[in-house]
RNA sequence: GGAGGGGUUCCCGAGUGGCCAAAGGGAUCAGACUGUAAAUCUGACGCGAAAGCUUCGGUGGUUCGAAUCCACCCCCCUCCA
């Protein structure tokens, strides 16, 4: 069970270091384990660049072990220096502890929580930590780090080595709190193994020691690689910021569009990461991809898995309605109530009296949001970029609002569907006369 | 506390009195080609429809004119104590 769990993994390519590998498989063997991962509150919601770990987290459970989603109340206070070029900003305590109860709910949606032994659980660490004193601390549990070793850390080396940047000791301690958490588990829940990304090698082997000398038991660590693209850019960043997985800061539209819009360099790796299909499976869609001519299929099978796995089959549904419309559906045979209801689904909307439009097309767009600036907006206007409800705007229309919106092509009296270069829609709900 | 080095437009990074809204690279946006790809080419890239307005850590000052010079202050880094 366990055997094929980490052959899977392999597979996948999720695998980047194992701590312990020798002892670890027939550990895992040996019966059901408890793991953990840790999710630092660093923002009112997790984004995409947590979903590998929590998707981990999943496929262990599937196999029979135990999860521990560690929340980090107490982390969350401090900021984890692995390489982070800068310090930094502290946020305050009430603040966090607003994320720590949203990251909460969030990470329980990937893992279940039966009555059964494999029944997952979610911790904060601030409820071990918020009440040492210094004292203690210094005494029983920073005595077992030493700072030589500490500052020889690959992920605090730049931060202590480069010029021009620094570490302060509260983000040095980072990572003896992260140990002591794993400690912590240990005891509390016998949980012998932490996972997490490939920078929380340093702090998770931290771990791994001082439970070895608090508790003389051998536990374990997993790191999953880092997500990297094809080309060189950020995982999970697009023009309009980051992928949060909270369907309140990224629709489930934007969320599908984005898994879209994976490079074919990419899509592969993605599909091994990000879904539950069997890496023979994803073999086979690729033999099919290249076989086939035009567009791959990896793309939309990607969009689908994940959007249905991070915002559920209904999410999916509103996603594909929205983008069906937009991209292949003709507009003018979408329903009052198909309008309306793209608008819940994500479709950024803005409602405006006739009466009150400004007097440049340029200024409306960049006023909505549908671009960044009018500058960006005259761009798309020179080159014929702007589309409402089908028909094309030009540069010389830009200060006349009867040809922007003419009362006869409103779908359904008031809407009019705006399209800024290929791929980015604003829906306008014009009243009045 | 002492000595030295820095803070430039989203990022990196040039710029030491006018030719600077500020080189170059990256990122981003738009067009062409396409598959709502990639690569490539073209254009945009402080704000503004425009006239114009606002920037180079902060505040004052010198000057016809300052990102560039002066004073004070804030922040960061290195070494010393």
């Amino acid at each position: 069970m366990s055997k094929a769990l980490i052959e899977d993994l392999r597979e996948r390519g999720l695998v980047f270091q194992i701590a312990g590998e020798e002892r670890f498989i027939d550990w895992l063997e040996e019966k059901p384990r408890t793991l953990y991962c840790g999710f630092d509150p660093t923002a009112d919601s997790l984004h995409i660049g947590s979903l590998v770990p929590l998707l981990m987290l999943r496929r262990f459970q599937d196999a029979g072990h135990k999860p521990i989603a560690l929340v980090g109340g107490a982390t969350g206070l401090i900021g984890d220096p692995s390489f982070k070029a800068q310090e930094r900003q502290l946020n305050t305590p009430d603040v966090v502890a607003g994320w720590v109860d949203k990251l909460k709910a969030q990470v329980s949606r990937f893992i279940s929580f039966d009555e059964s032994p494999s029944s997952a659980i979610v911790v904060n660490n601030l409820d071990w930590t918020a009440n040492i004193d210094v004292l203690t601390f210094l005494r029983d549990i920073g005595k077992h780090f030493s700072v030589n070793a500490m500052i020889h850390k690959e992920s605090v080396k730049q931060r202590i080595e480069r010029e021009g940047s620094g570490i302060s000791f509260t983000e040095f301690a980072y990572s003896i709190l992260q140990s002591l958490d794993f400690a912590e588990l240990y005891k509390g829940y016998e949980c012998g193994l932490q996972i997490g990304g490939s920078d929380q090698w340093g702090n998770i082997t931290g771990g791994i020691d001082l439970t070895r000398r608090l508790h003389g038991a051998q536990v374990f660590g997993l790191t999953m690689p880092l997500i990297t693209k094809a080309d060189g850019t950020k995982f999970g960043k697009t023009e309009s910021g980051t992928i949060w997985l909270d369907p309140a800061k990224t629709s489930p539209y934007a969320f599908y569009q984005f898994w879209l819009g994976t490079a074919d360099a990419d899509v592969y790796k993605f599909l091994r990461y990000f879904t539950f299909l069997s890496p023979a499976e994803i073999a086979d869609i690729e033999v099919a991809d290249k076989a086939a001519e035009g567009r791959p299929q990896a793309q939309r099978i990607l969009a689908e898995q994940v959007t249905a796995l991070v915002h559920g089959e209904v999410g999916l549904v509103a996603a594909q309605r929205i983008t069906d419309a937009l991209f292949s559906g003709d507009i003018a045979d979408l329903s009052s109530d198909d309008l309306a209801q793209l608008a819940l689904d994500g479709l950024p909307v803005t409602q405006i009296y006739r009466g009150d439009l400004p007097p440049a097309f340029t200024q409306l767009l960049s006023d909505s949001g549908a671009v960044a600036s009018g500058k960006q907006a005259k761009d798309a206007l020179s080159r014929n970029a702007v589309f409402v409800n089908g028909s094309a705007l030009g540069l010389e229309d830009n200060a006349s609002p009867a040809v922007w919106f003419p009362k006869e092509q409103a779908l359904h009296d008031v809407y009019y569907l705006v399209k800024v270069g290929k791929k980015k829609h604003h829906l306008f709900v014009v009243s009045g006369v």
